[in-house]
RNA sequence: GGGCGCAUAGCUCAGCGGGAGAGCACUACGUUGACAUCGUAGGGGUCGCUGGUUCAAUCCCAGCUGCGCCCA
């Protein structure tokens, strides 16, 4: 006998064990099956598991095991990722607690360092997947420094290169000074502060006492000016084009140039340019011929190319003492509070530099060219369709991928340098001295480039590279292009982008062929979630607290296409409660003996009620069916729960009690195989959100099993014999009736517990579906009988009109009169109200005309509905009235 | 500045050209032989505002207001 209530933390771990001990996760694409292919999002390996893994994982997880039970040869590819600069920076951190920086250890031992504290920690998030009953096919999973994806990375780069979409150059890049390295544009993220706009004036050359004024937020970048740009159609400044202003501190001669950068609306309208350090900048310079002087080291502190008495200040110490002594100058004109967005790394979370460096870039503007045409065309489609905008937008006006990074972990960039920094790009060093032997005619000593490759660059690969790619491997035949993708919207760009550019470039065709971007998970109130808030739910807490069942469906149910997750622990609770409720359904099926029935077909089943459940099965099945086909998780979720709740638990199951608990013989025992049939579809239906109390109830409710809930083939419900509309029509009054006479006990507070008669006549006198159903309207209305009503109804009756019917419940002595009379005034007010509603529409008759038929005819339908229920009411008032 | 999204019951959210819905919360009653992690019933909404299209608008279109996000 099953417990009372469902205890999810033993049996979840115990089921899980036996699932992937069993291989039941694993792919098979020997099986012939129509492929499925997902690709896991490969979390970083010094991760944990938090709400947006648990929301990512939920979904691959619902689909995977739907297309598994569909018969598919489902592959969920896990990995992980070695994320160079959050993994460099977490080990840092650790030599940064003895003391020790990683320059002391030397490149070899921090980077086996690393690996040792991977080995240790990295299969964390691992098991934390299998708290929540994900499925991928762990025997598969990879890490992006694999040896295998380590070999794709260097077979993409060497070709790319060789077909020029990668190359070397020195362009201003986004310089992060604290971890000495160069950062792509997405790792750099504007955050507002306040801080303070500087007009300075630079004097101009040969016009003693005059001056040319300029802005900026950054006052120490002054050191760096090689011009001063004004529009070229600024009024104020025609006559200095062309002309000279002389740097302060410096006395550098700075030519004033005509450019469309400088906004006449700001300020003076003239503008510093500091090529070296600034992105616009940059460009005026490009177009001017500007010298570009480079002011900053790598620790953002200034070098020699500036005048003695600044070098080496950091820039914030040099920034006060530029604006002290210009001041002291007298040249600055104001100093304004200025609002503004600071560029800041994402991983570091200091102000970024540009820096003027030498580095490796991707040709991203070429590969996007198929990239973008592989969605125009449809070839990838994302759900919802809007992020397509999102995607185009950048796609569109893509810059150069700046790939190389100053770290240590992370996949070294195969560049050798001969003596005279010659550059031989190759697989391995061998070939790279190969090379060089070939161009210098004798061998030569190379040095490796130090950079590693942004991590992106081989999550790009992905899709390919985890399937066995540059080999021509079985699963990359099998699973190429994958199926789904799902992601979240914050990594459209680094990593969908790439996959897609990377997968059209090296295999010719689309890495997958559906992008869904879930929401956000935010807190109860909307927020964000974060460390620094504190407002952080832990998804091991919640499992921990209610069930990885309850949180997954949670998860899944609040999954509305467009729209963040607000999480609040009520929901969860609440479909904790759910999977309680289901266990006691199987419950009740296990004390009455409801056992499934392998000679049982629902298509021919003859009892009204059983027949009704099994259409109302198919029907369920069929919306959960269309509503994940369709990525509609929130709708799949609420199908199956109304299903197995509203439907099977609140009439099912209390319909089927008088047949239970009476005599046996065919009736019951049709009724006990229809049961035990709709909770295997249940649990079949719920199988992909509710994981482990679907296959403990399966494996509990019949030890004979030869497969588990896991295998077996998903409901398939779609057969027209499973609609018994005659019964369905029957039972659909029963409900009405029972519903009804509840409410009107309820509102003339007859006391639960109490027995009351009921009479009812229908269009012929009693109808026959009352009388088929007597037995379950007795019990549910909680009546003592039921009887034809002849006549007028007795005196003192409760009067109802149900679905044409009337109804009377004969209760002289326990219903209040005048509170019957005000129900039934109350309604026949709402009933009249309906019917003006729907005359208003009929008397008009550009609506007879211009509406279509049907609409019209159920208009007409429903006014004599509800005329024939006024009468009935009317009547029975007056009755009251006549006491 | 450009783009995207959101605004529906106290809260969180579905829905959608023709009868306003769910969960939670709330109220009343109830330990009826699966389940109090429960049952039955109930209250509660000018569907943000203003126009337009339409026979008909919560739904489509435009504008406005407010909020959020992305990009510059």
């Amino acid at each position: 006998m099953l417990d009372k209530t469902y205890l999810p933390t033993d049996i979840e771990s115990k089921i899980y064990r036996a699932w992937e001990a069993a291989g039941h996760f694993a792919c098979a694409p020997k099986s012939g099956a129509a492929p499925y292919c997902v690709m896991m999002p490969p979390p970083n390996v010094t991760g944990s598991l938090h709400m947006g893994h648990a929301l990512n994982s939920t979904l691959q997880d619902v689909l995977t095991r739907y297309r598994r039970k569909k018969g598919r040869d489902a592959l969920w590819q896990p990995g992980m990722d070695h994320a160079g600069i959050a993994t460099q920076m977490v080990v840092e951190r650790q030599l940064g607690e003895e003391n020790i920086h990683r320059r002391d250890l030397g490149r070899d031992e921090f980077v086996a360092r690393v690996w040792r504290w991977k080995e240790e920690s990295g299969g964390a998030i691992a098991n934390q997947l299998r708290r929540l009953g994900a499925s991928p096919d762990w025997s598969r999973d990879r890490f992006t420094m694999d040896e295998g994806l380590s070999n794709a990375v260097r077979t993409v780069f060497v070709a790319l290169y060789e077909e020029g979409l990668i190359y070397r150059d020195k362009r201003l890049v986004n310089w992060d000074p604290k971890f000495h390295t160069a950062i792509s544009d997405l790792e750099v993220e504007p955050r507002e502060s306040d801080g303070s706009l500087w007009h300075f004036r630079y004097p101009i050359e040969g016009r003693d006492g005059e001056f040319i004024i300029v802005a900026t937020t950054r006052p120490e970048t002054m050191l760096g000016d090689t011009a001063v740009a004004v529009h070229p159609d600024d009024a104020r400044w025609q006559n200095l084009i062309g002309g000279h202003a002389i740097l302060p501190l410096v006395g550098r001669r700075l030519i004033v140039v005509a450019d469309d950068y400088a906004d006449p609306e700001q300020g003076s309208g003239a503008v510093k340019i500091t090529p070296a350090h600034d992105f616009n900048d940059f460009e005026v310079a490009r177009r001017h011929d500007l010298e570009l002087i480079n002011i900053f080291d790598a620790d953002a502190s200034l070098n020699d190319n500036v005048p003695e008495a600044y070098r080496g200040l950091d820039r914030y110490a040099a920034r006060k003492k530029v604006v002290a002594d210009m001041e002291a100058l007298g040249l600055v004109e104001k100093i304004e509070p200025h609002r503004h967005a600071l560029p800041h790394g994402d991983r570091s979370g200091v102000v970024v530099e540009p820096w003027l460096t030498d580095q490796w870039f991707a040709d991203a503007k070429t590969l996007a060219i198929p990239a973008i045409e592989a969605v125009e065309t449809g070839r990838i489609k994302f759900v919802p369709k809007q992020w397509e905008n999102t995607y185009f937008e950048w796609m569109r006006n893509i810059q150069p991928w700046c790939i190389s990074r100053q770290l240590w972990w992370g996949h070294r960039i195969p560049a050798w340098y001969g003596p005279d920094q010659k550059i031989f790009v190759a697989m391995d060093e061998a070939a790279a001295h190969e090379q060089a032997t070939a161009h210098y005619g004798e061998a030569v000593a190379l040095t490796q480039d130090a950079d590693v490759l942004d991590t992106w660059f081989s999550s790009g690969l992905w899709p390919f590279s985890t399937l066995g790619w540059p080999e021509k491997t079985e699963a990359l035949e099998t699973y190429y292009p994958n199926d789904d993708l799902i992601t979240g919207f914050d990594i459209i760009f680094f990593w969908v982008a790439r996959m897609i550019m990377l997968g059209m470039h090296f295999m010719g065709d689309v890495p997958f062929r559906t992008v869904y971007i879930h929401a956000l998970v935010r807190d109860a109130e909307g927020q964000k979630m974060s460390k620094s808030k504190g407002n952080v739910i832990d998804p091991l807490e919640l499992i921990d607290s209610y069930g990885a069942d309850a949180m997954r469906f949670t998860l899944a149910a609040m999954e509305a296409q467009g729209r963040d997750i607000k999480l609040s622990e009520s929901r969860v609770e609440g479909y904790r409660n759910f999977a309680t409720k289901l266990w006691n359904a199987a419950r009740f099926c296990e004390a009455n003996a409801c056992t499934r029935d392998p000679a049982y077909d629902p298509a021919a089943c003859t009892g009204t009620v059983n027949r009704w459940i099994v259409g109302e099965a198919a029907r369920a099945a069929g919306t959960i069916n269309t509503a994940l086909e369709a990525y509609r998780f929130n709708e799949a979720a609420n199908a199956i729960y109304q299903f197995a709740w509203g439907v099977f638990c609140d009439w099912f199951v209390e319909f089927s009690k008088p047949v239970l608990n009476g005599p046996d013989g065919a009736e019951k025992d049709e009724t006990r195989a229809t049961a035990a049939w709709v909770l295997e579809q249940i649990l079949g239906l719920l199988h992909p959100f509710m994981p482990f109390v679907t296959e403990e109830l399966w494996g509990r409710l019949d030890e004979n099993r030869t497969q588990p809930l896991i295998t077996t083939a998903w409901p398939d419900l779609n057969d027209s014999a499973l609609q018994y509309e005659a019964a369905s029509a029957e039972i659909d009054r029963v409900i009405a009736l029972v519903s009804g006479v509840r409410a009107a006990r309820a509102e003339m507070n007859v006391p639960a517990g109490a027995k009351i008669p009921l009479l009812l006549r229908g269009e012929n006198g009693f109808p026959d579906w009352a009388e088929n159903q007597r037995e379950q309207i007795v019990q549910l209305a909680r009546l003592d009988g039921m009887a034809a009503l002849d006549g007028a109804p007795p005196k003192g009756s409760v009067q109802l009109v149900i679905e044409g019917h009337s109804v009377a419940l004969p209760l002289a002595g326990v219903i209040d009169v005048e509170q019957e009379r005000a129900r039934l005034d109350k309604e026949l007010a709402r009933i009249a109200q309906e019917i003006a509603k729907i005359e208003a529409k009929l008397g008009n008759e550009k609506f007879l005309a211009k509406a279509p038929e049907h609409v019209v005819a159920e208009q007409r339908r429903r006014k004599s509905e509800a005329e024939a229920a006024h009468v009935k009411i009317s009547e029975a008032a007056k009755r009251i009235d006549a006491l």
